[in-house]
DNA sequence: GTCTATAGGGGGATAGAC
DNA sequence: GTCTATCCCCCTATAGAC
């Protein structure tokens, strides 16, 4: 894999991260590398398979970070408290998540893009529904509600969470994680 | 107030919601209206104008559903459902509210949209902690833990709440707004 | 108030040389 | 792989006629 095609993508998800998909442009990229818009075309030859490959690769890294935990046999407050260290740390960079730049954006994205952001979402869903049921079950977690409900609301806490943190000018994303930690205390 | 000043609003309105700010054109609009491109430029002389009347004018919105609840003596219950039912609404329509669509353009608008915007949110989180605080005094609401916080992620459910809702093709805000309920009661 | 016309810039994308 | 050069489109915004 080219170095060059790691740094495109890493320096675009940046920039979806922090500006939104339809503010940066390919010339925002090639002056950063130093290197010409034509070279980034060579690579990703469309925004449109830029915009796919870096939500994809968003998704691979979620997937290693579940396989990863379940190796190791983590219980589901320390998953749950890991995958919301992703978001602590996006709110010290100020800056929004994946989900929740390209989903206001969603009605200007090509139908690849809208596709592999749906499935994200629901694959975040479905593993956060998972965690909650079974520390439910276990008595580890208390919390009314379905846990397919309880899930869109922490979710939603976290996307909406760094968007507001950004918009106040406050790095106080601590409270609304030590809320929701504090909601599932039995 | 010029009617054809009031449909320019509305209708910038409608395109940030729908499609986002940097996404949306004078043209857009002036082509909708069947004027052209510099007639908008009359009323507005620039794009930043046009949004920074649009979001003063959804503050203002705010502000006469607050002066109304009030004047209607509503309790916190009842205060609270009516701002939910804004929202469920905009889910009804497909439309996110105006700070979930501003806030991940943040950094590439201009002070004046940016300000207003601040101010807005803050304002909607005060009233919200407000409501839940007096609320909670009275026995009428029940959760864990300051207002402030309560009220954060409260304003998060509903702000990601359309954002997902959209992604995932579904008018499932219902569950959230049900479940928010159900966590509020004594 | 609305128009025509246009300035002036930036966008995504491609052809072909090296 | 990266370059130069270029196409064609859309954008915001303004001048000046009606």
């Amino acid at each position: 894999m080219s170095v060059t095609r790691e740094k495109i993508m890493e320096l675009g998800e940046d920039l979806i991260r922090t500006r939104g998909y339809n503010a940066f442009s390919y010339q925002d990229i090639s002056s950063e590398l130093g290197i010409k818009n034509a070279a980034v075309h060579y690579y990703f030859p469309s925004k449109e398979s830029l915009g796919t490959s870096i939500v994809k690769t968003n998704m691979q890294r979620f997937e290693e970070m579940v396989e990863n935990l379940q190796s190791r046999n983590f219980d589901e407050w320390s998953q749950l408290e890991t995958f919301m260290k992703i978001y602590v740390k996006s709110n010290r960079e100020l800056k929004l998540c994946i989900i929740g730049s390209l989903g206001p954006d969603l009605n200007t994205l090509n139908e690849s893009i809208r596709s592999e952001l749906k499935k994200m979402t629901e694959r975040i869903l479905q593993w956060l529904s998972c965690i909650l049921k079974n520390g439910l079950e276990k008595g580890i977690f208390s919390f009314k509600g379905d846990p397919k409900d309880r899930a869109l609301l922490i979710f939603s806490n976290m996307v909406a969470g760094l968007q507001l943190a950004r918009i106040l000018e406050k790095t106080d994303f601590k409270a609304i994680h030590q809320a929701i930690l504090d909601d599932l205390k039995p």
